[in-house]
DNA sequence: TCCTCCCGCCAAGCA
DNA sequence: TGCTTGGCGGGAGGA
């Protein structure tokens, strides 16, 4: 009996209200002996209204001797059909969204709770559910499929299937990050980006044989599904049709939400590791699309859950769909599963999550520290590989304390960041001890040589640590830089592990690692003011910079004043109002995903000018260095002082070529561009010039900050570089503070031979006076062809072209995230 | 036009 | 052998 009642009974009401006339109206209930048929839902009816309309399928429907009953509701529906014509019978179907299996699964999930009681096990009737739902079996396949993946539901026999809620949640997400990280998803996706990118340059070529034996070492990684203990698959075809099955897709298309940060993925990356991990030569057409329509049940049962929300990702070729987890976050590898919620989910707060988890680990997990998943064979190298690795790392002499949010609070303050913020921030900071910020003054502003060389050895190990991705960047590093011709300083921030290969090239220099928030955090500290979120790339690129985050962070001995600086900083960009609570908030999200944002930036001091840095430096010291704007906090690192409404961008550094915006106006002023290490570091072991550096020296020529002739060498030092810019991805303000009028530039280099790029992100304070334009030659941006090879400018191939007036403006492959 | 995804065919495999 | 399960892709609604 398939025949829905609600279905029915709509109708009913459809009839009596539209044709009294028509009788009977009632639809009657179908016989046990209903040939197997369509179940009733609006589409069978109108099918059914076809074939009664024609004799030839009518006459088959009379062979399947369609009981008396039947051929009632066909008249019924027939007659429905006549006096209700064309548009208005539509208008009485559903639409299609009400049929949404997003929809069928919220009501599918209304019917459970999240957290059954231990001792009360629900079962979940197939049959029972279909009926009620008014849904046809298939659907509810669906459904439970992607709720199998995630350990919600267990098949218990045919037909019948138990369910579990969000119980095994927290201890499934944990597998199955393992297992994506084991399973190397960050690197596919990157291989895919740079696929992508390659595709771009070159869009007749074959793919790079890198790019090719990465996707067939993931071949070898198929996995089958990732089971928990105690909650078995008990699929009815599970030998045969497992690897294709909805669940483990489901699994795998977590898990590149637990592996990759920000964690959106787009269904394009998703639907291309999918097919390659089953095979990748045949990545025809018909079979993406097959996967991406995979992927959108998926989703929709994922959305239903709350775990991910759709939203678009923008870059220049389009936008592309994509979702964002907003599931509880996943601790990495911690072997009790160490969960927390973040504020974005309907999730249980961390306490009844954990409580959650205690109960579900007493039932689940009797013998605790039992591999919690399946692997396949295949993917046990794979994952003894990663380990090793992953030893390495951890085993190196600089290994990584993890700074916890309250050290971060009870921290020492950095005083030559105090003139970049507000009174009332700096306030708060004349409390903390004034013996460190002495000490810390005095290695601020004395020391030659601000930041000691780590290891060259660790940098391959820090920076590569997986030895795909070379753009791998853990922490940025401020630099104060005076301001030879405006009169103002900036701060840049470096990743550490470029900031130990700096050289000053001011006696002012100094150095200090300071960490960013992660875009997920940012967005959930600042979603509103931050609306745009560059991603994939970023994306890509935190996941990578993960194992390594901590280890750059803690690379120098200076660790407690680093990050009493971090936190400092972090907690005086705060604005003004809702400080604490942000800073909490804040410090949370640090704690949790304490992750380093890649990009250098650029901090313009505008009130602390190179000539009278030593006044500054003790009105830093009395917290009344004159800065008269609000600075506030960036969603970015927390660190850059702006203007809210000037937070429209994350930069990113991007594994592939990431030509950012670019444009260089005459009308702002100086800044200097920091370069992110990837760039720099990878090209050590190329022969090829830098073009990172002669780029450098030619805008620190061009603009006069050094003289003509003068070069600096190839080394990854900050350079203090006045660029017009402007930048589409600001969007003004209407303030009138210096900050506010500061833009922020962005623009990656691109060293064909190291493939490494660097993003860069420029803050210039307001300028005093209009410069004159500033001609950015050729030799500043560089085309893959190499650094000497035809410029950037007037190659197409790019993307980039020069508009009149010598401004530069380099299309956009930022990618937006826009949530619908 | 393209995205989204409903729908149901039909094959694998279980009882 | 019938039924359950679910891969798969056509094609239509919606943006």
């Amino acid at each position: 009996l398939k025949t829905p009642l609600k279905q029915a009974a709509t109708s009913q009401m459809v009839l009596t209200e539209r044709q009294p006339d028509c009788q009977p109206l009632t639809t009657p209930p179908k016989p046990k002996e209903t040939p197997p048929a369509d179940p009733w839902t609006p589409t069978s009816n109108l099918k059914m209204l076809i074939s009664a309309a024609s004799p030839e399928i009518r006459s088959r429907e009379q062979r399947r001797q369609l009981s008396d009953s039947s051929s009632e509701v066909l008249q019924t529906k027939h007659c429905l059909q006549e006096h209700l014509l064309g548009d208005e019978y539509e208008k009485s179907q559903p639409s299609r969204k009400e049929k949404s299996l997003g929809l069928l699964c919220h009501k599918f999930l209304a019917r459970y709770p999240d957290y059954p009681s231990p001792s009360q096990k629900s079962y979940i009737c197939l049959d029972e559910v279909t009926e009620e739902l008014h849904v046809e079996r298939r659907r509810i396949y669906d459904i439970v499929n992607v709720l199998e993946s995630l350990h919600m539901v267990s098949r218990l026999a045919r037909n019948r299937y138990v369910w579990h809620g969000r119980h095994n949640l927290p201890q499934t997400l944990q597998a199955l990050k393992k297992v994506g990280e084991e399973n190397k998803y960050i690197q596919q996706i990157q291989m895919i980006k740079k696929r992508e990118y390659e595709h771009e340059f070159d869009p007749d070529g074959e793919r790079s044989e890198e790019t090719a034996s990465s996707f067939g070492s993931s071949e070898q990684s198929e996995m089958s599904f990732v089971e928990l203990p105690g909650v078995e698959f008990r699929a009815a075809s599970v030998n045969g049709r497992k690897y294709k099955s909805l669940r483990v897709m489901s699994q795998k298309f977590v898990m590149l939400f637990l592996v990759s940060t920000p964690q959106i993925v787009s269904l394009e990356v998703a639907a291309k590791i999918l097919i390659g991990e089953d095979q990748l030569e045949d990545l025809d057409k018909s079979k993406f699309k097959t996967k991406i329509r995979r992927l959108y049940d998926i989703a929709n049962v994922l959305s239903s859950l709350k775990l991910i929300k759709k939203v678009h990702v923008t870059e220049e070729r389009g936008r592309k769909p994509a979702f964002k987890w907003t599931g509880p976050e996943v601790l990495p590898n911690t072997q009790d599963t160490k969960l927390e919620a973040t504020s974005t989910t309907s999730s249980p707060p961390i306490s009844e999550s954990i409580t959650s988890k205690e109960q579900c680990s007493k039932a689940l997990f009797p013998s605790k520290g039992k591999q919690s998943f399946t692997r396949h064979s295949s993917l046990i190298k794979l994952v003894k590989s990663i380990e090793n690795d992953r030893r390495k790392i951890q085993s190196a002499p600089t290994s990584p304390v993890k700074i916890s949010a309250s050290t971060y609070q009870s921290l020492p303050v950095f005083p030559n960041t105090i003139a970049q913020f507000p009174a009332i921030t700096k306030h708060q900071l004349e409390g903390q001890s004034k013996t460190a910020e002495e000490m810390q003054m005095k290695y601020a502003l004395s020391s030659p040589e601000p930041v000691p060389k780590s290891e060259p050895s660790q940098q391959p190990a820090l920076s590569q640590p997986l030895g795909v991705c070379p753009a791998s960047h853990s922490s940025v590093s401020p630099v104060i830089l005076p301001h030879l011709q405006s009169g103002v300083s900036y701060a840049i921030y470096l990743h550490p592990s470029q900031a130990h290969t700096v050289t000053t090239y001011s006696p002012g220099f100094m150095l200090q690692p300071l960490p960013c928030a992660n875009v997920t955090g940012i967005k959930s500290n600042n979603s509103k003011v931050l609306n745009k979120i560059t991603t994939e790339e970023g994306d890509i690129q935190r996941g990578l910079d993960e194992p390594t985050k901590s280890l750059a962070a803690e690379e120098r001995p200076e660790t407690k004043s680093e990050t009493s600086q971090r936190c400092l900083k972090r907690s005086q960009a705060l604005p003004e109002t809702n400080l604490i609570k942000r800073r909490k908030s804040d410090e949370e999200s640090l704690d949790t995903s304490l992750t380093f944002f890649p990009s250098g930036y650029l901090i313009p001091l505008t009130h602390c000018t190179h000539s009278n840095k030593a006044e500054c430096s003790t009105k830093e010291k009395a917290g009344v260095c004159s800065l008269q704007h609000t600075a506030y906090s960036s969603p970015i690192t927390g660190v850059i002082p702006m203007p809210a409404s000037e937070l429209k961008t994350v930069n990113i550094p991007a594994f592939h070529i990431t030509p950012l915006n670019i444009m260089l106006s005459p009308n702002s002023i100086a800044a200097a561009p920091v370069l992110s290490n990837s760039c720099l570091n990878s090209s050590s072991t190329s022969s090829a010039p830098n073009p990172s550096s002669s780029a450098l020296n030619f805008m620190l020529q061009h603009i006069g900050l050094i003289p003509a002739g003068v070069q600096i060498p190839a080394n990854p030092v900050l350079q203090h570089v006045p660029v017009s810019s402007q930048s589409e991805n600001i969007s003004h303000s209407s303030g009138s503070t210096n900050v506010q009028e500061g833009k922020v530039i962005e623009f990656t280099f691109y060293s064909p031979i190291n493939e490494s790029n660097c993003l860069f992100s420029l803050q210039p304070s307001a300028p005093k006076e209009p410069q004159e334009p500033q001609a950015v030659t050729e030799n500043f941006f560089r085309t893959p062809g190499g650094p000497n090879t035809e410029p950037a400018l007037s190659a197409n191939s790019d993307g980039t072209q020069r508009t009149s007036q010598g401004t530069l403006y380099i299309p956009q492959r930022k990618l937006e995230v826009s949530e619908d």
